[in-house]
DNA sequence: GATAACCATGCAGAATAGATGCATGATCGA
DNA sequence: TCGATCATGCATCTATTCTGCATGGTTATC
């Protein structure tokens, strides 16, 4: 219900140029251009300045988009609350999430939505956690399902976002099956602190849970190989190549020469599982539903792989 | 900046019908008919109902038309915050007033603004104060000048507009030429109550006027005509109809057989202009300049009347 | 109880706004 | 200096949206 060039212009704040803003919207980047010069015709504003190759936001572009935060935040919870007083039903539902959650919460939540409610046009993307974040501020998705993590772009009490916690996914420790201790059933970081370790590249979502494990404990695990892929992980794993972290939530399904340990001692490291809407949203009736879907499946998830893995 | 179409529904919450709206709007009932269904669809709500040959709100709509005063007043502030910020200079900008506000008032105003703002367009609509309501919340104007009134649609103090008082027009009142009184300079209601009054029809903005001057006083003045120009006043005292009121703000400009004269005594009616806006625009540069303008211009107009026709 | 007035809505056609894709110009890094 | 990146303008096309008229349903009037 707020104009879309200002949505437009809200994205570009968050990414800074406009072919960026194009993808992320799914404009074209002449589109965006015009539109955000239509924006500032019709506003009496200039929001922009020639920056080098690129554009800058102006003092009144920064000032604008800072003060459209609660304006945003109003208008969801407007519609929120319209919606719950009304019970009413909304035609479209757009969740995001990253890969792992994407297979195990979002496909389970979009199935049950979708049986619950037929008419419902449900949408579901695979996206980091930073692009969600920038998917629900051009508003592509509704609700995501994120890794929660301390970026340099979004905090955790962001004034655009609400956040809750679903769970704290614990992360297991994947060995070769011809390791040493590949027939204990739990193992510390301490006792692994010296093997080669396998992780994604620095500066990734996952790098820095990685090092945190490891700081917690006070070691420095020496890194040999880089994955992207958990699939990628767990094969370097089961060719010997290192040892690796893998979240309970991330199956094993069966892999060869690999044998997931649970870790004890004094760091327990977990990655904190939140889902993510934009402020003023969260209590929309559907958001409320899926919140509590997604509660019920990752607590059945969680105590099912518990029991089946170890 | 918030969707035309929520500005649309608001419209319809004042007047009720689509034609209304339409008239209001400057669009054609189909328009607007396409575009309430059209943003129903789009937020999956039902606004409407149908009610005998007409539409009514629903409880939803309602709910959601009251809930977007706070959105439209958080945008007008916004804006103009940033204007101010950012020392920009809008595009458009629309002004409404009653008739003799329009002239005396307005009409100078723009003329300034024109001026003092060569790119800015303006535009002055001369309508009653409640349809100047209206076409504030219509968007079609950004300023009203108004004679204050205890509507009963409009109070002092809705939520969604913000007013600033002018001044205090005092009322004289106006007698024939060979009027006994004709030669005094001032006169009391008390001395005029068994005269012939000519006045608006009931239920006209500026009856209630009329009425209050003289319950102030406690007598009940014999209606004789009703006239609706101040120009039909004029002619119909100076035809020897009968006695008037008149505000001083009203210019007399040498008619025959008239003379005006200043109520003195026990109530001194009045009739308050006042300059009326959305609420959070009134910190606006444009509108803070043309509130400056205005004032400057009604204490001029005043006191130059005061020593010319007295 | 019939007729006229009123109100919303649907549809065909028209106008307008908006998006696309490519070409251009400007800037930065190698 | 060359290539890469980025924004923008233009011609074209698409899609949305508005208009005007006709229709059907509802209320008021005589």
């Amino acid at each position: 219900m707020i104009d879309a060039r200002l949505i437009t212009l809200r994205v570009f704040a968050r990414c800074g140029t406009i072919g960026a803003t194009a993808e992320l919207t799914g404009y074209s980047p002449s589109a965006v251009s015009a539109q955000l010069r239509e924006l500032q015709r019709v506003l009496g504003m200039q929001l922009l300045t020639k920056d080098g190759r690129g554009l800058r936001l102006t003092a009144t572009g920064r000032f604008l988009v800072a003060g459209s935060d609660p304006l945003m935040t109003q208008w969801e919870s407007l519609r929120a609350a319209a919606m719950e007083a009304g019970d009413q039903v909304q035609s479209h539902f757009g969740l995001g999430g990253f890969s792992s959650a994407a297979a195990q919460l979002l496909a389970p939540l979009a199935a049950t939505l979708r049986s619950t409610h037929p008419l419902l046009q449900v949408q579901v993307l695979e996206a980091d956690p930073a692009r969600c974040f920038d998917l629900l501020i051009a508003e592509r998705i509704d609700l995501a399902v994120i890794v929660a993590m301390q970026s340099d772009t979004y905090g955790e009490d962001d004034p655009r976002f609400e956040q809750r916690v679903l769970l704290d996914d614990p992360l297991d420790v994947i060995i070769p099956g011809d390791h040493p201790l590949a027939s204990r059933e739990t193992a510390t970081l301490e006792e692994l602190a010296s093997e080669p370790w396998i992780t994604e590249a620095a500066g990734s979502t996952y790098h820095s849970l990685f090092t945190a494990a490891f700081t917690a404990v006070g070691v420095t695990p020496r890194i040999a190989h880089e994955a992207v892929e958990w699939e990628t992980h767990i094969a370097f794993v089961g060719a010997g190549l290192g040892v690796g972290l893998l979240p309970r939530l991330a199956p094993l399904h069966g892999a060869e020469n690999v044998v997931r340990l649970r870790i004890t001692g004094q760091s327990k490291p977990t990655r904190r599982i939140v889902a993510a809407a934009r402020r003023g949203s969260i209590t929309s009736p559907l958001i409320q539903e899926s919140l509590g879907i997604l509660q019920v499946n990752a607590n059945r998830i969680l105590t099912a792989r518990l029991g089946e893995d170890l």
